[in-house]
DNA sequence: TTGTAGGCGTTATCAG
DNA sequence: CTGATAACGCCTACAA
């Protein structure tokens, strides 16, 4: 490993000018030639500062902590750790992973993570909730991910969910659908009155009336093909937005049963939660999907600009410090989320036949 | 932050007598009341070591890196994370992440693993496979988890798949079952030859023939329903054995097209490799689960003793060095997976009738 | 058995 | 504008 000494000498300068120029903090200090030919040299010589020394002058270690409970129950986390991953690499960042799964040391492992010098925290959860920090997190800079703090004091990135319902619903207006079910959740969701709300606005936008027997909520764990059965035999939808992937799932089967096909004869759009339905079901689904990559992105970025104290212009990719374009994170509370066509809503013409 | 000095202060000790104590390393050098009492001061004014400064002295950081390049395709990598961060932080390491998904640089990535100082590094992959690690970690101290490398050369931790096939079948047949299919998978993967031998295993064991019209095999991401369904249709399998949760999801909907009962009808047992399916189908499945968590688990329990050298008796939970019983990683190169029954194989009962 | 001092690689302070 | 030099907290010869 090279030092900044050895720049030092093979450059014919002095630590303080190749520590200041390295850093691009030259200003005034070291005149602008010396600098360039200092940043020079130390590129040829494969220089690489030395983190651990850097972070025992600076208290700053250009590491973040990625804390998380319910990695894995749910298939979600990772395209949340790749999305916080990709921001924490662009910006010269490290990402140091605590998951505490149904354990109770959570303030143990958060307590690891300060000691070890995390410069910010994000604190993820895999389902869309109020979530206030643990205590011993409220020092320290944190960007909540998936979940908001009850008295939104803590920065947050969530999905949008009530255009989920709306995004959903008016495709399936637009495809010709006259009775679109609402196929919910009976659990107590954030996302649940929300993605139902986006629903009845678009039918009210469409000028279109909000039948209460097309709508249904079942638990997300129990046995309710029988309940989602009776609707669609009674109400005979001919258009279904599912709450999520477990529902598509009923209604995929409810068809099967009756020979119907989706895509044909009803029409179906789902939040996506797992990748399952949107690769192996036929027809392909239409899916809205979760934002999780980039609520990661968007949660690092944050995060980091928060730490740098947005003035900070700084990035940091192999070590050395060089200047970059810009550093803002925008505060996106709520991110709008995709909506992935394949062919399970049928089109304007099928509905009318 | 207290440090050293301050414990030494407080104990009227000198700094060497406390870092010798504090790391258990007193032998013959501090007496032993005095070691103690050193340690109880620290524990009473809270000290913890500074992990940078440990690493600037001893460049060990008593940290892991994990790599992994496919972790938000794939719903698996949250259990393999879990397992390897319970393992580490069971014996006071930190896991330092890095998800190289679809990006060329991974290389970088590992530059910059290296410069924080990991001390080892987790190779994963989320697909059971020949993997030759990076050359950049050839050096270095690795673990290939749900993976090995072409010679066996880099340590290693792997699903027994032959096992998967024999016990899935030997289910069936104890369940009563005849005429068992095995639904494979056609595309180029190290599991598909051996769960299939232990299928075929099973059945002669059993006494029973094996049936080449009972076999098919499909491809992971093209529409085959029909296919299976021919099969359903023209062999009449009482039961059925999946390569994984993608073909299940086939075999319930081919049963629901039928007005066949799972569990009742005919039987089944997929590998799960996704929640959704034995969360959801009803019946539920029985499945076989791959053991990510168990992985991951023994993937970081092995680097850590790799890196310690299997002398080193140490675990550092809260940065304080203490003694632990033993830090073995036994070197299961194949981790039998286990089968968990819910309800979708028929009783003996009624596959006689 | 204990204490002192030097050094790990940086950054920051303060004279020149 | 430049260059010594003192920290940061810890470990470890080596001297006492």
């Amino acid at each position: 490993m090279t030092t900044i000494k050895e720049v030092a000498e093979k450059a014919g300068a002095s630590v303080t000018a190749v520590s200041l120029s390295l850093n691009h903090r030259e200003n005034g200090h070291v005149n602008k030639e010396l600098a360039e030919h200092i940043r020079k040299t130390a590129k040829k010589l494969g220089y690489h500062p030395n983190p651990m020394a850097r972070s025992l002058r600076t208290s700053r270690t250009r590491t973040i902590g990625f804390i998380s409970e319910e990695i894995a129950t749910t298939p979600y986390a990772g395209e949340l750790i790749l999305g916080a991953q990709d921001a924490a690499s662009e910006l010269g960042y490290m990402m140091l992973m605590v998951v505490t799964d149904g354990k109770a040391d959570e303030a143990k492992e958060i307590a690891s993570l300060k000691r070890y010098g995390a410069d910010g925290f994000l604190y993820a959860k895999m389902h869309n909730r109020i979530s206030n920090i643990p205590r011993s997190l409220s020092n320290e800079q944190t960007v909540l991910i998936n979940a908001r703090d009850a008295k939104d004091h803590v920065p947050n990135i969530t999905p949008d969910e009530v255009a989920i319902g709306y995004d959903a619903t008016t495709k399936l207006i637009d495809s010709g659908a006259k009775r679109i079910a609402y196929i919910g959740c009976s659990d107590d969701l954030i996302a649940e009155p929300l993605r139902r709300k986006g629903y009845e606005q678009a039918l009210t936008d469409a000028g279109m009336s909000v039948n209460p027997n097309l709508e249904i909520r079942v638990p997300n764990d129990g046995p309710c093909l029988e309940r989602i059965s009776e609707l669609f035999d009674t109400q005979q939808p001919d258009a279904f937005f599912c709450f999520n992937d477990a529902r598509t799932w009923y209604i995929y089967q409810c068809a099967a049963q009756r020979g119907l096909q989706i895509g044909r004869d009803i029409s179906l759009i789902g939040v996506d939660n797992n990748r399952i339905v949107s690769e192996t079901f036929e027809p392909r689904p239409t899916t809205i999907e979760l934002p999780h990559y980039e609520m990661g992105y968007w949660g690092a970025r944050k995060l980091i600009s928060l730490i740098e104290g947005r003035e900070l212009k700084t990035i940091d990719t192999t070590g050395m410090v060089a200047e970059i374009p810009e550093l803002d994170a925008p505060n996106p509370v709520f991110i709008r989320c995709a909506l992935i066509e394949r062919g399970s809503v049928a089109s304007k013409a099928s509905h009318r036949e």
